[in-house]
DNA sequence: ATGAAAGCGCTAACAC
DNA sequence: GTGTTAGCGCTTTCAT
């Protein structure tokens, strides 16, 4: 351990150790091609007796540029934005940038009051889950200088970058999966469809299902109030009580499949046998589940990471940008809950 | 939408439109109780119209203190730390202080670039789940100014405040448990006891053998080679070979719980008819399992949230600070697989 | 109660 | 190639 001074070593003593001006240090730092050889070594040599470590914050302040960025997501306990801010911080780590975490809880007073903390500091850019009603506070951010992407929800207006995965696709490969199996009839086991995403996999389910030439009604919906377990044990339920069973069940999330399973199973109908069944977000949950679960997954991590990447990317092009859309494919993974 | 100068509108430009000096507008902001209640409206009225957010980077670099921590975690996307994380975010936000994200991956090199980067941007604060052999850096960090504190690893100086749960209390308590139930002999199922928690948790559950009376050898160990669902599959089917099968099952962490459990209900022992079986960290999936299971729960939200408020305390603080070691005690829930 | 002035640690022209 | 100098936007004495 070498010794500490007591005061905090900044670029003059580098300097003056080193028998250089700090203008050089500086240059060693942040353009070392420009300096001779000889003199980087020495002041190099300087920085590492002293154990400098530059001030990152007077170098942004100075130079108007900043080493930060913030992330707001709703909550960094789900398991879904958990995987997205994984990515968003490796992305940024590689650029040596900074991730300031925020969890705006859906409650867009909170979401404020975070945007204003990350404002107040300057960040570079802002990756962001918004909610729905925020548009003209992330024009604001934009207009005080700080890049803005939109992450896992569709933004109106294409004034920012955006980058997002297909849910109507997820709901058609899903169904085109049940439809393989020999499906003739399929029971779309749906949260609210006020919810875009619930909107968007029903869209496909639809697609699907005309385009195998199954009449509309092929495709039948059992609405639950929320998407947990238990919703989808009584969502089963309904099925059971139905004049008919369906061949097949899609749900639009992994817990109301699970439920689903869980309700069909102890009536006594075997999943997948008599009814094969598909989730979606493939979450832990469904691969551990007692019957893995066939599930449309989102590439979580890629989505977190390349919004970052843009968001990056837009700080560095510094004017002159176009925005983008970039928008993710989703991915079925077979598991036995649909395996013949 | 108010109007936006292009140039980012400063402290002095509020100056100017309140007619003071820029002293004044820097009282208002930090020391509003000095300035005459006249003059703060005044003020007031300038920064909303110009809607003028403070330089907090540039106050810190003025006034030395600053306005953000790191949190360095192994890994958020582990359920665990997501929540540690919440915790300390939420305590942080609360002092309006913002919290840099860093994941070191298990990996020392990676958990040194990021204590680096922490350095750089002179955080006040850092809480971290330090690798084991990591104690100098963090002095080095100190020493730099930033107050530290480790999260849920002891560390064995007292030169840092630290929070963390008691490993040994939660094997006692598991174990007592299954001796409530009428058990006489226990199966422990754990992981390598290099791990500091497994080593914790085994002599928690020899304390509650020894106390209940029970000779040492009715504590049986399997040990895995890892902790995962299937290395509880393999465990319970050592179990299954052996002379007899215990009155209970206690495994230290509930992938290995629920792991035996499945291995054993699928060779017709019922659980927790047979031998019930309780499990550690009360993971979402233990609730929402098959059998939901019985498991000793941390207080991770509390963790996350108290590390943060030392830290900050610490910071406010300012010298003379003496560190503090804070001890969660961790909590059974007991559910079916349990439950008689 | 307010204003004037001196920096915090660094970068970026610009001279040499 | 290197040194000098003027700030970045703010806080903080110290006068007034």
């Amino acid at each position: 351990m070498t010794k500490q001074s007591r005061l905090p070593t900044g670029i003059r003593e580098v300097a003056q150790l080193a028998g250089v001006s700090i203008g050089t240090v500086s240059n060693v730092l942040n353009r070392p091609e420009v300096v001779a050889e000889r003199t980087r070594r020495r002041v190099q040599d300087a920085i590492d007796r002293l154990n400098f470590v530059p001030n990152r914050g007077a170098a942004d302040l100075r130079s108007g540029r900043s080493r930060m960025i913030g992330l707001v997501v709703p909550d960094i306990t789900n398991p879904f934005f958990a995987e997205v801010a994984r990515g968003a911080v490796d992305a940024a780590g590689e650029s040596n940038v900074a991730v300031v975490l925020c969890n705006s809880d859906q409650d867009p007073a909170k979401e404020d009051r975070y945007l204003d903390v990350l404002e107040e500091h300057r960040v570079a850019g802002v990756v962001i889950n918004p909610l729905a009603a925020i548009p003209d506070r992330l024009a604001a951010l934009r207009d005080r200088g700080s890049r803005v992407v939109c992450v896992h929800r569709s933004v109106r207006t294409s004034e920012f970058c955006s980058v997002a995965v297909d849910d109507v696709e997820g709901g058609r490969i899903a169904t085109e999966h049940l439809l393989s199996l020999g499906a003739r009839s399929v029971a779309l086991v749906n949260g609210p469809v006020s919810l875009r995403p619930c909107a968007d996999r029903r869209r496909g389910a639809r697609q699907a299902i005309k385009a195998a030439g199954l009449p509309a009604d092929a495709l039948t919906e059992v609405t639950a109030a929320s998407m947990t377990i238990n919703d989808g044990v009584e969502a089963a339920g309904q099925l059971l009580k139905g004049p008919a069973l369906p061949d097949a069940v899609f749900c639009t999330n992994d817990l109301l499949a699970i439920g689903v399973t869980r309700r069909l199973t102890r009536a006594g109908i075997a999943v997948p046998g008599d009814v094969p069944v598909a989730g979606y977000d493939d979450i832990d949950l469904a691969a551990e589940a007692t019957i893995p679960l066939t599930s449309v997954g989102q590439p979580k991590y890629g989505l977190g990471y390349r919004a970052a990447q843009l968001v990056l990317a837009e700080i560095a092009e510094d004017e002159g940008h176009r925005h983008e859309r970039v928008v993710f494919h989703p991915q079925l993974t077979v598991r036995d809950s649909s395996r013949r």
